[in-house]
DNA sequence: CAGAAACCGTTGCAAAAACAACTATTATAG
DNA sequence: CTATAATAGTTGTTTTTGCAACGGTTTCTG
């Protein structure tokens, strides 16, 4: 019991320091922390809308609005309008993106070390697994509270 | 490797919920949700710096000092000069602080019901272990970094 | 002991994020 | 078919957070 209570801080300062480390690794480069992560999920799958993208992430969909904006602005990404929804953007990698693909999981690669330095390959799969049930818990939980409000 | 890589995105999400959960129990409370946390550490030991509450969290010094400049606004710290050392703070509960604990206890009780439900007492122990020595890490790789720069 | 370095805290400023109110489009219900 | 609800995105405002420069103490060093 009480040692469970101490997750969350255990998560929310590796939380600060992903942060810190990643504005330490992108000086000088047009992104923010949280506009690489953006782009992470279009790595993995193009052309998604906001809207998904905010479902991933979590973050307000206020907030992904003025990061695609910017990425938009920065070249990062390219804004279609989704033929099927003309509600939704297509959120699309441009080239500029692509070629920074090599820097961003070198970066990514150098934290994800650190996390993982002296772990069992059986703890990392097992940590992985439990903190993706514990992630969407919290959304539904939240999501639950929310929607109780209205 | 695949699979670690998203460690750190479901430890973003869970934390960006944890907030949004503590906002929601604290309508109408004059506390935010990190003020919470600091609170919680003065639980477990009363009488703290703000450098050993900043040590702890991980925050910005900046950010701790007008998180216990506003605890302190609204009675639920007082800060004594150390005696010890005239440059730090010896910050204290206040009776409305320790009224508050119970209700406090218990939205945090909640959360934490939501991260454990449905996981093993052995997985718990190991996530807690795991994710304190991944949290240890981040902030010693953080402190490298911003040593090695000045 | 004097000067330098490290430490504790504060403050101005800028960036990041949350929230709420809004427009426009699509889906659903009667 | 129309009215209502739900969805996708934008924008104004406020709160939260990070950073850097600063002032006053303490500690270290020669």
């Amino acid at each position: 019991m009480r040692e469970n209570n101490c997750l969350g801080e255990h998560m929310a300062v590796t939380q600060r320091m992903l942060n810190a480390f990643l504005r330490c690794r992108l000086e000088g480069v047009d992104l923010s922390a949280s506009q690489v992560i953006f782009l992470m999920h279009l790595y993995k799958q193009d052309g998604q809308s906001q809207e998904e993208i905010n479902k991933k992430m979590q973050y307000d969909k206020g907030v992904i609005a003025r990061m695609a904006a910017a990425l938009e602005k920065n070249g990062y990404i390219s804004r279609k309008n989704n033929p099927m929804d003309n509600r939704a953007y297509l959120l699309l990698l441009t080239q500029k993106a692509i070629d920074f693909l090599p820097t961003m999981v070198e970066i990514l690669k150098e934290w994800n070390s650190v996390l993982v330095e002296g772990e069992d390959e059986e703890t990392l799969i097992m940590l992985d697994r439990a903190m993706k049930r514990i992630a969407d818990r919290s959304v539904e939980k939240v999501k639950e509270i929310k929607n109780g409000k209205k």
